[in-house]
DNA sequence: GCAAAAGTGTTTAGCTTACACCCATGT
DNA sequence: ACATGGGTGTAAGCTAAACACTTTTGC
């Protein structure tokens, strides 16, 4: 069998987003070591020996933030070698895009991530082994805006990624119905529309909106309950539903 | 200064894509060497020290092709790295899609690509050059359905890859001007009204898309001159505009 | 004249937008 | 009663699909 050269170190990185605080936020760590050491990087890690990529992205998200992959969508965002992106030496890093849920009573509860704040992850042993020269540091949820409007915010060239990211995500949540991941279980579509809002940073009618959802054959189901007691006419509450292309797409404003 | 270990050998691999004889047709090349010998590859090679990845990919595209970067457009289309993709090791490839003019004069003619699958036209006296790499083979143009229909028909998973190329390309179509890659540096409306009948395998109202193409503000510019000889009206020529992303889109029939 | 391809006009249908208006709850 | 958010109705405007029709060449 004849073998070839290894030329590169290959890793995954995560730009992992919800929506809190009806807010777009990303997942970023501050790092613990050299280089750029206390600066906030998005979470990653190199794949390991006969690991495909999905499967490299999958474990470095439930390592660095314990989140299982049911509730989670994951998509390969883009590659990046720039020569000089890491001075450490050849580094190719492959980007993926995840979207979790942001109002999920679940996921604030059973995850050692708190919301604005820094909260210790436990490593409780049972995971992959720890990468040798990084030490595993606090993710916290930074609100999206802040990140993009200082460049030097983020370590490497992570402010890219995550820029691409963005556009990414405001492209997705126009022609598919992956903008019900961030919301809870169920959800009212009030609160598809924040989500809208929050990810594309508009308004949005919400009259013409409830229209566009409601007459989309399975973007979203009724459950057949409605919630009470939020300051006005009860709504009713979906889940998500199997569509996953929007056709046509939900346009947002120039 | 710290080093980070390879892990890998990163490789760059071409979906090139031209317009001839009314047909997408991607550029593969017969693989001279085990694995996978005789049969169909896309062009390709490993990442140079030092090198982007761009870099990387416009290298690759003039060793295969002798095509010069100026008219061709390039753009990152995925990374694959499935443990088993590759029987030598541990191989991730970037693979990115190119697009490159097809009904050009002077690429028919200086280049050493033949036309129509495995059939040679007319260029027995000037076999173009050799190239210099000791597994490089004769790249040509296959129709892409061709290839499409038969799983095994190429090495590796550039089955897969070529099946994400082609979707990529027919909706780059849709929402982007650059359908006028395909064309030679004037064209008529009808000229590239069959580009995008080639690429999105189907047929369009002429009177539609020629009302559709220019009313879009800089699709295409008039260049003042007409086609004479085609059997029928004479068509004004154009060149392409500076238009990238079209707003509205041209929507492909369902 | 006739075939063929280019280009224009017109009708119809579907979708988006803006906004008037009603509904059902908490206080 | 009134504020608040949920939800429906409707008219104007834009876009695309379908197609009748005119234009300009080669034969």
């Amino acid at each position: 069998m004849v073998t070839v050269e290894h030329n590169a170190a290959v890793a995954v990185e995560l730009v992992v987003f919800t929506v809190l605080d009806e807010q777009l936020a990303v997942l970023a760590a501050v790092r613990q070591v050299m280089p750029f050491r206390n600066r906030l990087e998005l979470p990653g890690g190199f794949l390991l020996p006969d690991e495909d990529l999905p499967e490299a992205a999958e474990r470095e998200l439930w390592e660095k933030t314990r989140i299982e992959s049911a509730r989670v969508y994951l998509e390969q965002l883009g590659t990046y070698a720039s020569a000089d992106r890491d001075p450490r030496g050849r580094v190719v890093t492959v980007a993926y895009l995840a979207l979790v849920p942001g109002m999920s009573a679940d996921l604030t509860g059973g995850s050692a991530l708190t919301e604005g704040g820094r909260t210790h992850e436990q490593d409780d042993g049972e995971d992959g082994p720890e990468l040798p020269e990084e030490r595993a540091a606090e993710a916290e949820w930074v609100p999206a805006d802040e990140l993009l409007d200082d460049p030097d915010s983020l370590a490497f060239n992570h402010h890219r990624i995550l820029g691409d990211g963005v556009e990414r995500v405001r492209a997705r949540l126009e022609y598919s119905s992956l903008g019900t991941l961030f919301c809870a279980d169920e959800f009212t579509i009030g609160d598809l529309r924040k989500v809208y809002e929050a990810v594309w940073d508009t308004t949005i009618d919400p009259r013409n909106f409830h229209r566009k959802v409601s007459g989309t054959a399975d973007f979203v189901v009724e459950t057949g309950r409605v919630t009470s007691g939020e300051g006005g006419r009860p709504a009713r509450l979906y889940r998500l539903g199997d569509v996953t292309v929007l056709n046509p797409p939900l346009r947002r404003p120039a």
